[in-house]
DNA sequence: GCGGGCGTCGGGAACGTTAACAACGTGTGC
DNA sequence: GCACACGTTGTTAACGTTCCCGACGCCCGC
């Protein structure tokens, strides 16, 4: 900045003033500056500006999802990146893995470089440093499962409804036996689903068999390797209940291979659910949505809204595809 | 930081030295100071840090991708970002749609930001500001495309020999009136690919018809709507090559819908391709491994490698699904 | 006993920017 | 003709940290 001030013969300050778009500089240094800089090739320091600046924002926002590789996660995070793109602040983007410690180590690295605030789908157990963070003025939104007992922004889905709507879809078709496959219980949309699926299963007097429960479920391979397990017991279940996208398309490879006709509804939707066979009913999200809402709250919040921790619940859309809409195993597609 | 000091008593260059875990502090004192720490909730500014640090590391890098939301591209960053996380470096992630516009916006954002380097997929006309940038320090890699005439590390794979292949083997099972779906031309990519299903008719002194080459598809939609085009002519192709993953999906879907019966090959891999109809054989690619050589090679460059840029080319793999492996129309999923 | 090396600590400057204000020249109103 | 406002420009200080160097006390060897 000093090499361009010298350059174009003016002060350091006029270049700043001509950097920022500042009014208040002559039209003829103006242009000379802007010469020196193209010449010099200078570019303003964000650095130092954000150091320096009065209102200390560095105009980036921390996104800290499970794993950003999946579809799930991604689409989230490309709706939050279009809402930040839209007022020229940036993403960085962390993976945790459902790992507590990675989850500390992502945020403090993320806090240490004086994000705005932290979009974060929350571990089990994470209140506490999140809590401390928030404390030094770090702006929070939890986004697909909120954090227990935390003041904080929130945007979820109704899972243990929509769950049980999906089941009792399956029950209504005439199923009885309807094993679940989920994820690790310390996940809070894990709970809320087994809850659900609990919950449709004992309005109709039942309860399911131990061995159609399959918790701790984290990958398609686990779920293709537990719907295998369904499959050989000597009462395997007429309906399958799958936690997430990635189990329910490793449930989706499982039932193929054993050529099985088994019911088979997941949470969240997939491309090409309605051709794989057997198709797939699913209880579909709206990542994009999620990611938007979240995105949008956090800014307000950064643009100094002090109202009330807000909860958000956003509508699920249950989108019937051959499993689970007729009586008893499901046959739709050879129809 | 100055409070901290004054807390323990000690001058603000202790507290510096104990943040930091350097040597020549006092037990004692460390103690004292790293008592001050928690009681006043004192971190670091990694802003000023990295502007008064003689080595300017910020410790962050840009992804910069045609869509996040892209499983390819999602699979790729979570390859990106665990080769960051291991060396404790942040991942800023940009998603271009394509538009050089917004490519240049997300570029210029993260130098600002003062990354230490940049991944970048790049779109066509982006080596003027890329090499802005790289002249200004910044460390580029490109992966998945190439920077036309930018001396910079480039991953990439062998777009044009696999589609050949691809191409090859359907006419080796008879076919011979080969459809084409490819995104747009100023996509190395895609002219890549392009030209190797040229290549591969040509060897067989064929050349397509102009009915058959789709140019400019860029959604699972545009590609849906296409493959319908093609089945609406009076002589429609026998078998179709899709130029991506999110064609793929939709050349998918549109053949499901017209019950046709005609080979499918996509480039890019994508969950369940064997599981719907028809089953897909693909030319599938690595995105981790470009994901995971990209960054290792931008980590060398910032850790001070200064060899001539180098170019990886990665394998694919040609995995035969049913579409494709025989004679005249896929009828392998009802055998 | 005393000089010098070493380990520990602190003071000041500097990184590149912006905030605050002062200085300057010009035009305007009385 | 003079005070005053205003628009433009420059000067100085500060943001929170690290770098550089000097100061201080201690131990050791002569």
């Amino acid at each position: 900045m000093k090499d361009v001030a010298r350059a174009a013969g003016v002060s350091h300050m006029t270049v700043s003033r001509v950097v920022n778009g500042d009014a208040g500089v002559t039209k003829e240094r103006a242009v000379r500056v802007e010469e020196a800089i193209k010449e010099l090739g200078y570019q303003r320091n964000d650095l130092a500006r954000q150091l320096r600046s009065k209102r200390p924002r560095t105009g980036t926002i921390g996104l800290v999802v499970d794993d950003i590789a999946n579809p799930f996660y991604s689409a989230l995070a490309r709706a939050v990146e279009d809402e930040a793109h839209g007022r020229d602040d940036l993403v960085l983007v962390g993976s945790t893995n459902d790992d507590p410690h990675r989850e500390q180590e992502v945020v403090a690295a993320f806090c240490a470089r004086r994000v705005d605030g932290l979009i974060v789908v929350p571990v089990a157990g994470s209140q506490g440093f999140l809590a401390t963070q928030m404390a030094l003025g770090t702006k929070v939104v939890c986004v697909d499962r909120p954090a227990d007992g935390l003041e904080v922004d929130t945007v979820v889905v109704d899972n243990r409804t929509s769950t049980e709507s999906a089941i009792r879809q399956l029950l209504d078709g005439g199923h009885c036996r309807i094993a679940y496959l989920g994820d690790r219980q310390d996940i809070w949309t894990a709970r809320e689903r087994y809850a659900g699926y609990l919950a449709a299963l004992a309005a109709r007097g039942l309860r399911p068999a131990p061995a159609y429960v399959k918790h701790g479920v984290r990958s398609a391979a686990q779920a293709a390797a537990a719907v295998r397990e369904l499959l050989a017991l000597s009462d395997p279940p007429s309906a399958i209940f799958s936690g997430n996208n990635l189990m329910t398309i490793g449930a989706v490879g499982a039932l193929g291979d054993e050529g099985a006709r088994i019911a088979l509804i997941g949470f969240d939707d997939f491309p090409l659910a309605e051709r794989v066979s057997p198709a797939v009913t699913v209880v579909a999200q709206d990542p994009i949505g999620l990611g938007a809402s979240a995105a949008a709250l956090l800014f307000s919040r950064i643009d100094g809204d002090r109202s009330p921790a807000r909860t958000v619940v956003m509508q699920t859309r249950l989108v019937l595809r051959g499993s689970g809409e007729i009586p008893g195993p499901s046959l739709a597609r050879s129809a």
